[in-house]
DNA sequence: CCCGAATGAGACGATGATGTCTCATTCGGG
DNA sequence: CCCGAATGAGACATCATCGTCTCATTCGGG
């Protein structure tokens, strides 16, 4: 009986990653509820974007534990990274693109997580492995984009899911690691 | 005193790159004009919207044409395709969301804009000058996605204008040429 | 089995955006 | 200089969505 709530923010999350523009309604028939029982554990729009923003930062930071990027070889603690955002990439492809609408540097816990993927392409320059040429920030940022447009071009059938990872992580690496030879 | 109509469709994208949801009335006052003549110009929202699409197709065109992306070494082609795409960064980033919202493969324009993207990453790939392993499709997926990455970036002061296609096209490249030496 | 809590469906007023319209003003070509 | 075309401001009805509310129904624990 009772509403799973993460449920209902993952159903959120798919449609609005779709259709931003999606109604209150729209979003309450694709979790598969009543547009009352939506108002009932989210008190309006903002709430529930704001709802599904915690889940997000909260998953793709499980997904940075998980995948110990403060651990062994930056480069495959990159490939880790984009593996284990795997099952968060649709909900991160929505966060980016509203992160662009809104004011930036707003959410406290986003900017914890920045810092954090910052730190490892940093970390992996200051190594020797990653070329300087290219900022930390722009790689970050990279980052999210890729995973952004595989997440795009997997719902859209455009890229396989299973290859979706390697896509992404050889793309990004393959620009960002130093090359012995040119 | 007659209207601008392509520089009220250049407000309108900036404005609804950082506000996808901006009512018309905020785009009328963002291009300097009043709501009545707006509507003067774009029967409505889909309207505005469509010629937006048209705008963009156009300047991309455009862009490709001036790169002559046919002609000489694939990866230098690509460099100057990116660079071309400075004035139209924006707009581009803007569209590239905007078409993942409704359902791709719907417009004519832009699909043959993407063929001729796709084939030049084919073109790279068949002269051995690209990786084999990165599907074109996936190239040119990501080829856009960096764009936007990139105009955002920018746009939100987390990039100097100046670096923008270097970043971008060091990036997409080293992850697309292959490499001589692993 | 039973009762309370949670849900779905729908009505309701409020709100904001839309598209159309009118009218006074302004601009620019002839 | 003058007249017509284009514009800006704003009024107006319409429409979609929102948030709240009610009420019948259903689910599940005790």
């Amino acid at each position: 009986m009772s509403v799973d709530r993460d449920h209902v923010l993952k159903e959120a999350a798919a449609l609005l990653t779709r259709k931003a523009t999606a109604s209150m309604d729209e979003i309450a028939r694709a979790a598969g509820i009543g547009r009352a029982t939506l108002h009932r554990h989210f008190s309006g729009r903002d709430a529930l974007v704001r709802a599904l923003e915690d889940l997000g930062i909260r998953q793709l930071e499980q997904a940075l534990d998980e995948a110990r990027i403060e651990e062994g070889d930056a480069a495959d603690a990159v490939r880790r990274l984009i593996a284990s955002t795997e099952p968060v990439a649709g909900i991160m492809a929505f966060l980016f693109t509203e992160n662009q609408l809104y004011e930036a540097g707003l959410n406290e816990g986003w900017n914890r997580l920045d810092a954090r993927v910052n730190a490892l392409f940093r970390r992996g320059q200051e190594e020797g492995a990653f070329r300087l040429d290219l900022t930390s920030a722009w790689l970050t940022e990279a980052l999210y984009g890729l995973i952004g447009s595989g997440a795009w071009a997997v719902q859209d059938g455009r890229l396989a899911a299973k290859d979706r990872t390697r896509m992404v992580a050889e793309l990004l690496l393959g620009g960002a690691e130093r090359r012995m030879k040119q």
